[in-house]
DNA sequence: ATAATATTCAATTAAAACCTTGAATACACG
DNA sequence: CGTGTATTCAAGGTTTTAATTGAATATTAT
């Protein structure tokens, strides 16, 4: 039974535990991570560079308030967000952090190096240019995120096989490259490499998650 | 000059600063007076229930990560919300917290007995009627709050003069009130109180801050 | 000037969060 | 039926956060 007096700080230590949940950069990169496709615990650790039962523990918390779920498949547990407002959430929480915070500018100056330098396309126009099919869509990210969910009509390319896999792309037409979301160097990268060779590439503005929480259309599965 | 190795972390880290800065709730209930408007320390003390030392300790806290600001008038020291979003994020996290915690839900339903009961309206179909001039707008805030911004021609009264002033409305016709937000009692407490004396009441949905937010249109300093 | 008021600062204590380590559990595979 | 693998649990030490108290600062009023 819950104690009568003083509902209403109890309310708000309630809500509290959202903001706990995403107080902690580690569990703000696992989910990061999670918002572009489920992942085993094993997996994301080894991605966020976190011992495993670092991960776990920050799985936990995540899990027990509602921010994602896991599933049990033979030895293997996959986590995944409960919801797509948890990448809105996480949307808020940038761009509150981005325009507030100095320090995070400083470091998004270093460790996206001219971050408007490859000049980003808004998703509403990508989605028009990719219809029209004036334009080349390339996911840069590994193949099981891509194969969970991706923009319509995208060639998936990891960066790491990006030298070996130009074939793919025509050599003529503008190529717009995206990844996880705003803080992912692998478009940057793609993008820079490309030009390198001689292409004329820009990036998506944000990453599939943002593109999706915006109610985009996206595809699943396919192997291009 | 910032360490070079390892940034991505140190993003992450910036970004939970965010998250901190909502991971108390006290700081979540000082975020949804200033929501409504700007305040004194004082005043907010008053009102959270808390001494004014960790009233201005948190609110400084609040201030370190952008979310309000502070502008010193006299002797006393105002503070505000720094940006509309922050609401934006708060109701997220409600949003979150409402469908994910079971714990919140039992509270609401102490705290507010009989949520739907009073049948809520929704903002855009108010925002018709009330144009239409077939509903009365009741706002039940107190008065600082409502000149600092209300609903287009709605008649304030704060809860405690409803009985002295029930002159004011209209007996025949509906009355919908509001207040601060989603868990702020008093449009309940009035809706319960004007039904008892005969009244046709319901409540808005959500309060002001949330109306604000989603682009609807204000009024302010008006007093009726 | 002096006193009163509003806010912040500084120091302390108690509580909670974070990460590491090593063991325990649970399941699948040979 | 044992062995290996994936995950969770439990215990610890360290750091961070929260609230209290009393003093310090700054501004207004007398």
């Amino acid at each position: 039974m819950i104690s009568e007096k003083a509902v209403k700080p109890q309310i708000f230590a309630q809500l509290s535990r959202i903001g706990k949940a995403v107080a902690n950069g580690n569990r703000l990169e696992l989910l990061e991570f999670l918002a572009q496709s489920e992942r085993s615990v094993e997996s994301l650790a080894k991605v966020a560079n976190i011992t495993i039962a670092n991960t776990s523990q920050h799985l936990q918390t995540l899990r027990q308030c509602g921010l994602v779920t896991a599933r049990k498949d033979g030895q293997k547990v996959y986590y995944r967000l409960s919801d797509r407002r948890v990448v809105a959430l996480l949307s808020i929480m940038r761009e509150l952090a981005e325009d507030h915070l100095a320090d995070l500018e400083k470091l998004i100056s270093i460790y996206l190096t001219s971050r408007d330098g490859m000049d980003p396309v808004p998703a509403q126009e990508l989605l028009r240019w990719a219809r029209e099919g004036s334009v080349t869509v390339l996911d840069v990210r590994p193949v099981e995120e891509y194969s969970a969910g991706h923009l319509p009509g995208a060639v998936n390319i990891p960066l790491k096989e990006l030298e070996a896999n130009l074939s793919l792309l025509p050599p003529s037409q503008e190529i717009v490259a995206y990844c996880r979301g705003p803080y992912c160097v692998l478009a940057f990268e793609a993008v820079a490499r490309l030009r390198a060779k001689g292409y004329r590439a820009r990036r998506l503005e944000d990453g599939l998650p943002e593109w999706q929480l915006a109610g985009l259309p996206t595809e699943r599965g396919v192997v291009a």
